[in-house]
DNA sequence: TATGAATGAGTGTTCATTCAT
DNA sequence: CATGAATGAACACTCATTCAT
């Protein structure tokens, strides 16, 4: 691993576990066993390092709910297994999740050059769930609903599910199952 | 309005707007029209302004949940009106509900004194909720469901929609709408 | 006693405890029970609340001195007297001597308007102690020394001695007694 | 010289004109050519610029003190020399001798962990001035006194006399010299 | 590529002082 | 005489960023 990439993953870390403005250069480089300078150096300044940090783990994310999705066997299918998907990435320790919750656009980013970029690069997820949600009601998986409000609604619930899980205390240890349960019920009654 | 009041007011639209970090005393007392030196005068330090705003919204959206589902005829009813209130109030211009998604136990609020108190002032609402739900299976508007665990579902729900809604760019217009459908069918499906 | 010496009270027992800079105008109001505006009402400024917080003691230790000293027998029974009442003095604890030691001009006082003043108080003790010396090279019972110069070494004897019995943990539990007999052996013996 | 080094010279002086409150790391910055941040860079806090400021000093006064007592012939010579090294180290230009004033234990610090590591500091001077008074009773040139008590003594003229002549009008030209024939007489006597 | 000393604008906070009541 | 809300300059300290090495 060089070093630029101690200093991405350091960062991905740092800026999990204490948010963008809790996190400085001089807390990253000291986990990444490196000078200070050396962030600057590779990432330009603090937004674009929180930038690169995010993308990594938003193309990873995506990545994974591709490969997953594709195994479907049918639009339900695939709307059910991107939200199981969803929520195994998002207690996946390898994976740096929470430093999604902080700079997804479903967070609270200033606005700015830095946060239109993650809009555009996170509208691929909800894109990717429209394109399940459409193949359900063509196949026949899912009863005839509005595909892009019904998308968003799903989102919102695994939106919602991740952060109860991850920041809050008020999270029963079934939530995850729960939240799948709910969202094939509504799906099936719709 | 008193001055502390006017401060109040301001720090509640800033942070917000803002969030804490990229709130400061300077901005919050030029809003407000006031001398940087009152804040601390009256709330003390940064923290304890926050916590008296969250406070403030908190408490309110807690009195208004609370008001509305005593209107209830029954469980399934109150959880309803509970979800549709709380949806309400988070558009309401008068109420400053980007405040509470800052700074609740769903935001990405650092550990610390400021966050147990809001865990602890928070938690009104999941058990508000809950009592709905219980009232529900016990009287037979909802069917038999495990009542802490479909709160906390619910819950996600109305979580992920308002930042959906307030936060993101991907949000249909009839977002609100869609998740009381949603809500309805996964509950009435059970 | 009135609300203005309740607040002169409290100044010279904080502004001892804590000296002129950690002393606040709020520290003072709250021990005194009284309104921060009243510190000024009565007193103007810090400076002056200092002072004359100061001058209070040096007043009254002045006062203990000369009331000794025309008790004494001859002029090295007056120096000896002298001594004695300051090491006294400077335990009773009703008399807050520690703010003489932080507004003597042995202190560390900025310069100004603040230190004339207290420098033109406390010359007093220097010359009183003086004219100790000098009867007691009259009467026969100090031997032949410059008068000015020994007052001064005594006093430094006491300075040093108040300092590091009030001061620092290096003080033996007799040294008070040992200045005394350590003035009275060099006394004799010049 | 560093910038580091410059520093430390400028928080020497500083401190010593006009006490640690009196001292801003702005005056510090300025006098140093530097900008303020390197201050907290360097050396941390104020705090510790303090300490590091009085530790240098101290560290300086010891070594001169040991260098010089170990010339001497016997107990009492040591003592005699050790009181006249302290009073010239005292008024040598290049030492900014003031800033022990400031931070020593016979000074005016707020107690904390500032204090504790002063107090340990300094220890060693008093330790050193009684092994010298040690030695005189052992050897016969001091008559048999307490040795840590008349250590003590002996050291409280010191104070009391570079405080009588570094921060007050009131002292005589000739003071160290009297002085050390103060404590001569002294312990000649005993 | 890599370092870390150096910068300086910006921050939260303190506090003596004023003044309307 | 007495209050305490209100002021704003001053403070220590932080930190992203630059740059000579």
């Amino acid at each position: 691993m060089t070093k630029k990439d101690t200093v991405l993953k350091a960062a991905k870390e740092l800026f999990g576990e204490l948010g963008y403005s809790g996190t400085t250069f001089k807390k990253i480089a000291d986990r990444a066993g490196v000078a200070v300078g050396l962030l600057s150096h590779h990432y330009g300044n603090k937004e674009k390092l929180f930038r690169a940090a995010g993308f990594d783990v938003a193309e990873r994310l995506t990545q994974a709910l591709q490969d997953e999705v594709v195994q479907a066997e049918n639009g339900f299918d695939a709307v059910y297994r991107f939200a199981r998907r969803y929520l195994e990435f998002s207690v996946d320790p390898d994976e740096d999740f929470l430093v999604l919750i902080r700079c997804s656009p479903y967070s609270d980013l200033k606005t700015g050059e830095d946060r239109d970029a993650m809009v555009h690069k996170f509208v691929q997820i909800p894109v990717l769930l429209e394109n399940c949600v459409a193949r359900g009601v063509r196949d026949g998986s899912i009863p005839s609903v509005p595909v892009s409000e019904t998308a968003s609604v799903v989102l919102c619930n695994l939106v919602g599910a991740v952060r109860t899980n991850l920041l809050t205390p008020y999270s029963p240890p079934s939530l995850y199952k729960e939240i799948l349960n709910f969202i094939s019920r509504a799906l099936k009654a719709a």
